[in-house]
DNA sequence: CGATGACACTAATGCGGTTTAGTTCGCGGC
DNA sequence: GCCGCGAACTAAACCGCATTAGTGTCATCG
């Protein structure tokens, strides 16, 4: 009997359900979902067998029968704004992207993923998500001074984690930029320098705003003398011409910090304009490391993060959050300084 | 009474369902259904008054119960295995799927995401989709020479599309290698180089296979010299050791097309140990761009080709699939060369 | 020895849609 | 005036699973 049922089975080409399963071990369906759910309720024979019979159909529940029942989607959301600020923004979110694919894949859970224009599409997505249910809660990345997000979320009741800073309501990944930041200039005191200009990004970007403090209070506590540039865009030409404004000073810095590799590039170009030679005159260092770091002559110093720890801290505080919505901040240590040519 | 319905449903924060909709509306949730999806049942002016209704609580159907009832899942999937040919592979798939996302949302669909180590592995997700009844049809890409991917999404009735090969049963989205490989021979004989050397790329590639065949092909045509390169890893190493074999032959090429831009680090390396002066000596070409090919000296002539074309392409070819499960088969235009300094 | 309760399991209900089989009603034709 | 018929809806079943209330059985306890 069991032999035929499977024989059907194999001939319908139809995905075996849970009512398959009852039939070919004789038990009722709800038996099934209990001995496969691991749930009290069937004793341990019945529940070995229901195990074997469904390995050997091959059955795996429908993600849409269980989330319309259950009514959680079994995935989390990630709105990406089409990012620019970095030659492999790309490449960061990919590695990101990797990480939390990782924790999700192992508890059995998707990422819904989508990209859009700006911040105010993001918004509107998340919400047309949860209007579909299509995803249970979502992280958000590069969070800004005065970011929306977060309060539309809390105010749908949609969990989120944050990548970088913390709000209220919600789980946060944040990286020690103060640790990251003291790091890059006791490296380049060490070798000498003291005179320490910092290249510093977007205004709107809270991360911005912490390194800018960050750099300043370090280099206050080393007793060294700092100079900060205004905000840039991120663009070549941004950062050159910041660099240069920065070497016409009365005292000119002897090493430059750029918060990314396309403002070191914009910066190299200033340098090499300005007839300086690198480390002799200026050392060089990115707070952002990169393929093309690795190529250009000098090779610049620059931080190694590793995007994929970022993103899979994220997914698990997602998926750990209480039944009481608690949720937590995990704070990642700084991450390593490749040290190469351009800092002596 | 409507608006005291809208009142309980702010209250509760409970997303509005179907039902909701027909008791405001006043009518049966059959009726609901019918009106929102434009199926005739429904009088006009019913189904404009149930459409103000649902937009004025802002409804959208639950992905779940419609993928249930349908017994369609709303989504298609993409498995990578982890890439590594190319120091920007993470660019080009990020694009990629910017590409095939682009596509998706305009239609409703989701794309599922998952990273794996290698092609079984990837054949093992596909399968548990499948099960899952997570997607409805998939993307495959990297096509290898003996791919088992195929026929088992054949045998289990899942619709697919390959990216740069075609395979029975499937619809592809197909890149006119010989055009491409046509265009970089005639440039570099336009610039009077007349012996020619290749170094390809993985074996196990369908594309390195047809590459491999283009260039012989355009070569003969056109009456130039050719020389082919041993099969590589893809690692700057081998790029480097094929370069200076090729250097060491009788007569030695006067042009290098590198397959991509780690190959062609590799081989400036071995060319400059040879004393060797790019463009003077030999003109150097990469069939991938990269931000790597831009900032180094000299600048590499190379490949642009637009990835989110070829995702947003194999998007579509994989939602028009007809009833009768037809695939069509879509040949992208060449990519366009960006002409710069390593080749004159 | 009947009440009690733990246990293993079945039956029934719900999740939020879609779809099909009725049901009602107005209207034209014979 | 009866019949047939299409339009406009309603009622009910279903998709595949989870969950809860209910049923029967058997060991335990007072």
């Amino acid at each position: 009997m069991a032999t035929e049922d499977h024989a059907s089975l194999a001939v319908t080409g139809r995905r075996p359900t849970i009512r398959d399963i009852a039939r070919i071990a004789g038990v009722s369906p709800g038996a099934v979902s209990l001995a496969l759910n691991n749930r009290p309720g069937v004793s341990d024979e019945t529940r070995s067998r229901i195990a074997e019979v469904a390995s050997s159909v091959g059955w795996t529940a429908s993600v849409a029968a269980r989330a319309l029942s259950s009514s959680t989607a079994g995935a989390i959301g990630l709105v990406l704004a089409r990012p620019m600020a970095s030659i492999d923004a790309e490449r960061f979110y990919f590695q990101f992207i990797c990480g939390v694919e990782a924790v999700l894949t192992s508890r059995g859970q998707a990422l819904v993923l989508q990209m859009v224009d700006d911040t105010s599409e993001e918004v509107d997505v998340l919400r047309a998500w949860h209007s579909q249910r299509r995803v249970d809660s979502a992280i958000l990345v590069d969070p800004r001074t005065s970011d929306t997000r977060p309060a539309v979320l809390q105010q749908l009741g949609m969990p989120f984690v944050t990548v970088g800073s913390h709000f209220d309501g919600g789980g946060a990944v944040v990286i020690d930029d103060t640790a990251m930041m003291a790091t890059a200039l006791e490296h380049l005191t060490q070798r000498g320098r003291s005179r320490i200009a910092y290249v510093c990004g977007y205004a709107d970007l809270r991360h911005t705003q912490r390194r800018r403090q960050a750099f300043l209070q370090c280099g206050q506590e080393l007793g060294i003398d700092t100079q900060m540039s205004h905000f840039t865009d991120y663009s070549e030409h941004s950062g050159s011409q910041e660099t240069q404004r920065l070497l016409s000073e009365a005292s000119p810095p002897d090493a430059f910090i750029f918060d990314n590799e396309i403002l070191t590039l914009g910066g190299l170009s200033a340098i090499v304009g300005a007839g300086l030679r690198i480390p002799d005159d200026l050392a060089v260092l990115s707070l952002e490391d990169s393929p093309v770091c690795r190529v250009i002559t000098p090779q610049i110093t620059a931080f190694l993060r590793d995007p994929s720890l970022l993103g899979g801290a994220a997914a698990r505080l997602l998926l750990d959050v209480g039944p009481d919505g608690s949720q937590r901040i995990e704070r990642l240590g700084s991450p390593q300084l490749a040290v190469r040519a351009s800092t002596g």
